[in-house]
DNA sequence: ATTTTATATATGAAATTTCGTATGTAAAGT
DNA sequence: ACTTTACATACGAAATTTCATATATAAAAT
């Protein structure tokens, strides 16, 4: 992977937000991600489907539902990018996570 | 600072070399740029006064030129970000490496 | 003082990105 | 079969980014 692809995939807030979500969680659906980030569908879908092309995320449909994670095959450098941005911005994400487990226990 | 604004800065490949060859050399002025990156140095000069504004660089001027440095205040994950796609991507930069010590050499 | 060298910035055009809205598809429920 | 739920995509408008070109500034050399 080009590093500015990585970069540029990192540039927009929905689509990091959605990666370092991804990372938290393991896997994450879309409607996980609406509620998280309180954005449009049509929005977080087509935000998703650019990390899918640049190959930054794999795509599981299970159900009604599709699983969204962290590509395994990328390479080192890039998941030790995503992985240090989570583990020092912690509060980057707290009201998302917040809002992720209030949908969760009353949905 | 913001994930995302640092994010947004290597989301161009000047700036994004730039960062990187800054990092390796640990200064450059915008003429050592010009020559590793083969552009024009109005192109290199807007990205510079970007990446200054967000303060990932520092900028000093020693007589007629400026030289650049990673600011020494960037949080840990940013430094470690640089950092990491640095030793792992070194092909990505070996051109413009050898066309700055060709220039070193000649002129 | 004038010129040269190194760098910065202003301006408007062109390219790219982002987004809302509408619509399509796929699986499950009735 | 029809409806509902979850998700994907198409399309054009709006916003943002990028760039070439021209011009400005600052230090040094002549």
């Amino acid at each position: 992977m080009n590093p500015v692809t990585l970069y540029k995939c990192l540039a927009d807030e929905t689509r990091l937000k959605s990666v370092l979500l991804i990372d938290i969680y393991n896997e994450l659906c879309v409607c996980d991600l609406t509620d998280a980030l309180a954005l449009s569908q049509p929005k977080i879908s087509r935000h998703l489907a650019e990390l899918r092309k640049c190959e930054i995320l794999t795509d599981e449909r299970r159900g009604k539902w599709v699983y969204y994670r962290i590509n395994p095959n990328i390479p080192d450098w890039a998941k030790q990018v995503i992985t240090c941005t989570v583990e020092q911005n912690s509060d980057y994400l707290d009201a998302n996570i917040k809002q992720l487990n209030r949908c969760r226990d009353c949905c």
